[in-house]
DNA sequence: CTATGCTCGGAAAGCGCTTTCCGAACGAGG
DNA sequence: CCTCGTTCGGAAAGCGCTTTCCGAGCATAG
């Protein structure tokens, strides 16, 4: 099909082609202002299909001013909580014609502000991250540099989960969903709970800790890493430190997860001998068995609101608040 | 911190800030063969920092002829399946210096060549079709052609799954893993199998049933969504037309988790009544009670070796086979 | 002391597009 | 029949970079 030169078909090509001048040729194809003669706009989309020709999208954000991209960070992508997030986000970016990309920087903070001037290179329209906020000063400075940087430079950016950014942030009530939940399970006749709490710098696992406790009297902790394999280390220690709990809170799903696996290996029977409980409903808590009773929260809407905020530009840096709502299921029957 | 014009800083201000030309800056700030004088490295390195100037990788893009960028297309990006797929495809690619563009397409053909072509407007070095392949001829040639003007514009593409687009590709070896299920679950034991198929123009779904059958006898079979709820409506049915099943193969591991569910819903103890497998082994699986048998597919694998396929060029195009182990759990338990 | 060969900054061309500006062509109004 | 106002195509400038090319300055060899 193509002869001659290499490398992808220019505009020039295709202009070249139809016999008409590059401006006629960018008009019809980017569907601008100025309509061309019907003929002309013929003959160009003609010899674009035949030439294959795919405009660039570099070249275009470069004169026009603007990409169509926004860029996305997680923690990691492979985890059911960031990848919901990640579908919120490319949904409404569909919606707007825009192109995500994606980083995962697999928890550490350093890596989180190198993805962030990585993306901001290519000049996004907005930037969402949704990394857990972690208690790390020095990340965090250079972190809120960096996006100082990107929104002077006429950048807009918004975060998922906690506040604290100075900028338009979708936040997760966490202390008051995990208070709810504890409520909620004293009432269904829990006493002495375990309490299965992530890294003491990550400020979502710190805040729903604190709010546990807040409603429900904690007989002993135990801290993990926010995995699966982090939950079931933390539940087995614990329950081997004080195996007459009678029910387990653990701070996310993913740790819910791995303190049931944990907890049938000791031989406890879910729930008869002791109930879990977790946080954020993720899409594999509903079919865990038994069910896990959790605080729901609707993250692809997290994404997909953090987009719509990102979106609309306003003065000051907004923060909504996403409440969580507690939905009893049969790891925690009695 | 800036005054003056808006938008992002750019290289000339940099320039300017440290009085030296825009070539030197150039040269200083993306490393190229000339290095220039220490002391204008300092000057330029220092008002660079100062001004929080980051490149514009578009405008770069433009001059240099390639980018640093690769396109991902899945058909979920929520489904554990494709996000195990998409962290492998991130991994290989930060290992490179790369960023990773992704889109995901919610298992619409048409929607696939939509974005197949919007990413190809970004000039990716390479793209990675992750998206499962259906038997929809008008698509598949839709899909073919812009994949050719791709490629003839030096792009680079690779697909993950079936093999049959003519580009590179890591297949897996499905109706082999589900020939190799079969016949273990035949050892175990089972006689009357019931059958969960995916769609029925979904390729991987189709080899997948094929193979089992050809090692144990079907009793019957029923057609569902590729998904958790697909699963579970097509077990459900199944299950009533008949009811005295000894197991259950579902042609993935969410179909598999939603029977588990719907099985259970009916009655059935499992295994003892009923005994389920599914195939794929994502992460979940192992967390489900009773852990699901499976075959296991490193699915991380499959992105990761992808990225590395499409980032070595060859002539022509090559297909990689990745074999599934078959891993007996509690859910096939005798 | 001159000829030769370096090294090193900077001017400028060029990457693929968009958009402004200009001038030609044409229709309508007087 | 002329003028004015439109419409529309194309030339060219410009977007932010990279890189080639040139010329100045310097060290070394003869």
């Amino acid at each position: 099909m193509r002869t001659g030169k290499s490398g992808p078909v220019t505009l020039a090509d295709v202009a070249r082609e139809a016999g008409v001048s590059l401006a006629t040729a960018s008009r019809v194809i980017n569907g601008s202002e100025r309509r061309p003669a019907p003929e002309l706009v013929e003959r160009v989309t003609r010899a674009a299909e035949r030439l294959g020709y795919s405009v660039n999208a570099a070249a275009q954000a470069i004169a026009r001013g603007v990409t169509s991209v926004v860029g996305l960070i997680v923690s990691d992508i492979a985890d059911p909580y960031f990848s919901s997030i990640a579908a919120g986000v490319t949904e409404e970016a569909e919606r707007h014609g825009l192109l995500v990309t994606l980083a995962s920087t697999k928890g550490r903070p350093e890596r989180e502000v190198d993805y962030l001037s990585a993306l901001r290179r290519q000049r996004p329209l907005a930037i969402v991250l949704a990394g857990s906020r972690r208690d790390h000063p020095a990340a965090e400075r250079r972190l809120a540099t960096e996006l100082r940087s990107f929104r002077d430079g006429g950048g807009r950016a918004a975060a998922i989960s906690q506040p604290g950014l100075d900028i338009d942030t979708v936040a997760v009530r966490n202390a008051e969903g995990a208070a709810e939940l504890g409520q909620a399970l004293v009432n269904l006749g829990y006493r002495r709970f375990g309490v299965l709490t992530g890294p003491p710098d990550l400020r979502t696992a710190v805040d729903r800790t604190a709010g546990f406790a807040g409603c429900a009297a904690i007989a002993d902790f135990q801290r993990g890493a926010f995995t699966r394999d982090g939950g079931r280390q933390a539940a087995r220690q614990l329950l081997r430190r004080k195996p007459d709990l009678d029910c387990l809170f653990a701070v996310n799903d993913v740790m819910a997860i791995g303190a049931m696996v944990a907890a049938r290996e000791l031989g406890y029977r879910i729930p008869e001998d002791l109930a879990i409980a977790g946080f954020d409903d993720i899409p594999s808590a509903g079919d865990a068995f038994p069910a896990l009773t959790t605080v729901r929260i609707d993250l692809e809407a997290l994404g997909r609101e953090a987009m719509r905020l990102v979106l609309t530009p306003a003065a000051e840096p907004r923060v909504e608040y996403a409440t969580g709502t507690v939905v009893l299921r049969a790891s925690t029957k009695r």
